[in-house]
DNA sequence: TTTTTATGAATGCAATTGCATGTAAATATA
DNA sequence: TATATTTACATGCAATTGCATTCATAAAAA
């Protein structure tokens, strides 16, 4: 995430070409149309993901990841949230989870705290620190998804959008 | 990221929660929406590829990534492609893709020639082996594109999608 | 109450990725 | 023609990720 998420540009271009255009039906050009547009969705949400993480890298400031983790920390201070709680909200790999909780105590920014209703596991709350850089990426996250997506959309395409996601995301 | 994608879930819930409620303006709630919509747009593009990439681990077959290459080296047979074409159509970084190479060739799917015109480098051709396994991979792969993507949207919607992310792409 | 099963979290190991660098060849410049 | 710069590709090293496993604790079942 790749990433393994490397873009799939070639796929609905390459079965445009593959198809014997004088035996195209209605159906092949529907289903050509569809996964044209399945490699598009992967191509371009990884190379705008990449594009605001670079903003960020300009800027000096950690991954998003980091963003994610304070800012839910942020929103339930002071009463902190479990990591498997965490790893719900950001869904994120249990032994990523615990690797970048690793990093962000080490650096400061959360801290562990034993659990009293169980043993297995523990509280993660926020610091100072914490809040002081979620503080300070916000406005450079914010504007870098402003610069690199937000200023592409009309607001009814942006609403079109996020309707067709809805759709995407259900099972 | 794939990955590195990791989701954004909490971003438009930890944004719209931060968001004091009485001062809400019209701005800010537009904001929020577009906040929203790219959390979202990394998550599902994300949760998609991670279920159909799942299928092709089902059914034992290589990364989608091997896919893409075998799928662009066939569609120029028996011509062959240099390596940093690939890299152009795939988007993929040049030192990841020496190393995807290494394994498809290791793999006897792919095969490189002493390029006549540049001594640099050379060309990528797919060997009888690669034309098998793209086949073997291509109506998985175009089914798992249809169960996990393409059903959940209307033609209409497919379009309009389409179209979205022809914006998105563009600078 | 005891035993079995499930859950939460950490970690070893291997594979992959990110980055910078190096080398050879091609191209541009003087 | 000679020199400088750029390009194509491979690779070393460090960091990250994927996977399976382990251990401690909680919950369920007997």
């Amino acid at each position: 995430m790749y990433v393994k998420l490397d873009a799939f540009a070639c796929i609905c271009q390459n079965h445009r070409m593959n198809i014997d255009n004088k035996m195209k039906t209605k159906r092949s050009s529907l289903t050509d149309i569809r996964i044209n547009t399945w490699a598009k969705l992967l191509r371009v949400s990884q190379y705008l993901f990449a594009n605001i993480e670079a903003d960020l890298k300009s800027a000096r400031l950690p991954p998003l990841s980091w963003y994610d983790v304070l800012l839910e920390l942020k929103r339930v201070d002071p009463k902190g949230l479990r990591p498997f709680q965490l790893q719900e909200n950001l869904l994120i790999a249990q032994y990523n989870l615990s690797r970048l909780i690793d990093k962000l105590v080490t650096a400061g920014y959360v801290r562990r705290e034993i659990c009293k209703q169980d043993g297995r596991g523990h509280s993660l709350k926020i610091t100072e620190s914490g809040l002081d850089l979620q503080k300070q990426m916000s406005p450079i996250y914010l504007q870098a998804i402003g610069d690199h997506f937000s200023v592409k959309l009309e607001d009814s395409e942006m609403q079109s959008l996020d309707d067709i996601l809805i759709k995407l995301q259900n099972h």
